[in-house]
DNA sequence: TAAAAGGCTCAAAACGATTTGGAAATATTG
DNA sequence: CAATATTTCCAAATCGTTTTGAGCCTTTTA
């Protein structure tokens, strides 16, 4: 049933180089036979076997990204949009995208491993970078080609997409300072990984140009293990200081364990405690009161990072392959004049 | 740097049949010959090219999982766990795991013929199935090997893993008649997909065999598009009723929305309604209080999945490959005599 | 009108593996 | 020892494309 390139020459009387030169439009095939041939294709429904083309081509026409079950990437449909626009960039341009989920973390290397040297991906998408990682290490040492959503502390030039962290919480801390706020905490995730570190410099740096000391009791980590019950627990140990904050910079995908808490406690968000979050998840429009937050572009970053691996595969230099984002502040209730 | 097949042959001056032999373990390569050429081959890091493997034995060794971006898959880890339990199964196989994620619904075909058609893969995964699904129809047409997470109206045979809804909603109706509930609601999916269906008739089932009757008024249905805010307006609705329910059943997921529908109103959960979630989400457990909820089993689907789909492609008859999966009630304080 | 220039087309050689069908060397049997 | 069986290896074909390098017609140019 299927057709294949031999045949439907053979259908054409005609060579099987003139049939594939036709179907690629090259200008060297008459205009009445490459009519002809596109016909006969779509008559009987032919499709170039996408393997042999690999095969002949070199290339797999392929990407990877590699992911890690331990890590909850799955908060709203964050992970899933990413996906989607990572797909569908790709299948734009005839690319396939597989998946390579390793069953722990310790094994987030063999799955990467077996997609670079098993030649199964022209080149490799990564998300939930850490400062130190050794995936990212692997693929500069084999220089192999990729692109990070995050960043990373080696300084061998890469490609990356990210969101500007250190500005996104120094405006949100800046802005509770001056609604007022003399004592600001922050609900962090853990500092392995490179995102949290830029959200407390900027939380840092938002105290320090308003005026305030930072104070490092008010700064706590929840695991990715089990992020709403540590967040919720984080948060009842700050609310029980001797000088509890007034208002908690956090990441919305711990609004859940932090509510909670507070509930519990009687507090009142928006009035007893001012809430900022970071990034405008659906819980954050469908509590009461909404949540302010800081919302990253609604830019699709899949087509971005598909575009940057794009050019780091076609050999592009990588210095000039960078982006950074930048959020904005969405005001709703859940923050007030103290 | 990358070495292959024939260029290993040389270094061993022998032939690269005898290599690929040895390699494979044939019992016509002497243990020596075999032994000389397993360790070259990791010496010199030689990886068969997959590409020309799968060109040469007419398969793609690759399945894909066709994905929507409209639905809402990602609750919880539960997404990412079926993945993650798809992709580690295959890669056990020498599979691999490419994903296809249509811009939008009315893309799900194409996405899934670009696969199909395309010859890109040897079978498909689907999920959230509708009652009438034009995916599935399209694959039975082609005689495409496929395995279905859920269930479907189709009468024509196939491969499919799914819960049995109906079942664990005819149990937690049950439990809460003994409990002496008489007003009893469903908050549930839409009917569109298959799961919902059995959800609505395990419930009616539950409450006749309870011998109460079946209210419509009762019944609820939310939108997967804004699940929580529609769910949160359905369980207002249901009771601003002239009776309204001390008792409902729903969908874990759209826990939020409910839980804070019934703050809003002042009303204790647990205490002035009883409440069963479908599923045990982590919000199940951080809740206060706790949830009582049907378990599904933690049984990994995706090795199962995978397990069909693999005796479907190798042409066993799909009259068999099916698994239908019981819940079990957890009891936590979500519950209580009316 | 001969030479040069274009236009079209194709045969053959890749791409990197596996499989088929022998063949040579060795071992076993009568 | 001849005949037969067993081991161990390999040359060549194959999977379905694309690309290379020529070749044959026409047409244009000098």
């Amino acid at each position: 049933m299927p057709v294949n390139l031999r045949q439907l020459a053979k259908l054409l009387e005609i060579s099987p180089t003139t049939v594939s030169r036709a179907l690629a439009g090259y200008s060297d095939v008459s205009s009445k036979t490459q009519q002809r041939v596109k016909e006969a294709a779509k008559k009987h429904n032919y499709h170039p076997n996408p393997v042999a083309q690999r095969l002949q081509k070199g290339k797999t026409e392929t990407i990877g990204i590699a992911l890690s079950p331990g890590q909850n990437y799955f908060k709203d449909t964050f992970f899933l949009d990413l996906l989607a626009g990572i797909s569908v960039s790709l299948s734009k341009i005839g690319y396939d995208l597989t998946i390579a989920v390793a069953p722990d973390s310790s094994q987030e290397i063999k799955s990467l491993q077996r997609m670079v040297q098993g030649k199964r991906v022209d080149g490799v998408i990564l998300t939930m970078t850490k400062a130190q990682d050794e995936r990212i290490s692997y693929l500069l040492d084999e220089n192999f080609p990729f692109v990070l959503y995050g960043r990373t502390e080696d300084p061998r030039p890469h490609a990356f997409v990210d969101m500007d962290g250190e500005l996104a919480f120094r405006e949100a801390c800046k802005s509770l300072i001056e609604l007022g706020h003399k004592r600001i905490a922050l609900i962090n995730g853990e500092p392995e990984y490179m995102f949290p570190v830029f959200c407390l410099q900027g939380y840092r740096n938002g105290l320090k140009s308003g005026g305030l000391p930072f104070d490092p009791e008010l700064v706590k980590e929840w695991k990715h293990q089990d992020m709403q019950l540590s967040s919720f627990e984080q948060t009842l140990a700050l609310m029980k200081l001797e000088q509890p904050p007034s208002a908690i910079l956090f990441h919305t995908e711990t609004a859940t364990g932090i509510l909670q808490a507070l509930q519990q406690l009687n507090l009142t968000v928006g009035k007893d405690v001012s809430l900022i979050g970071y990034d405008d998840l659906e819980i954050a429009k469908t509590n009461i009161p909404q949540l302010t937050v800081m919302r990253p572009p609604g830019r699709n970053a899949g087509e971005h990072l598909v575009g940057l691996l794009m050019e780091a595969i076609g050999g592009r230099s990588p210095e000039k392959l960078h982006q950074i984002w930048q959020a904005e502040m969405v005001l709703r209730q859940s923050t007030s004049q103290l």
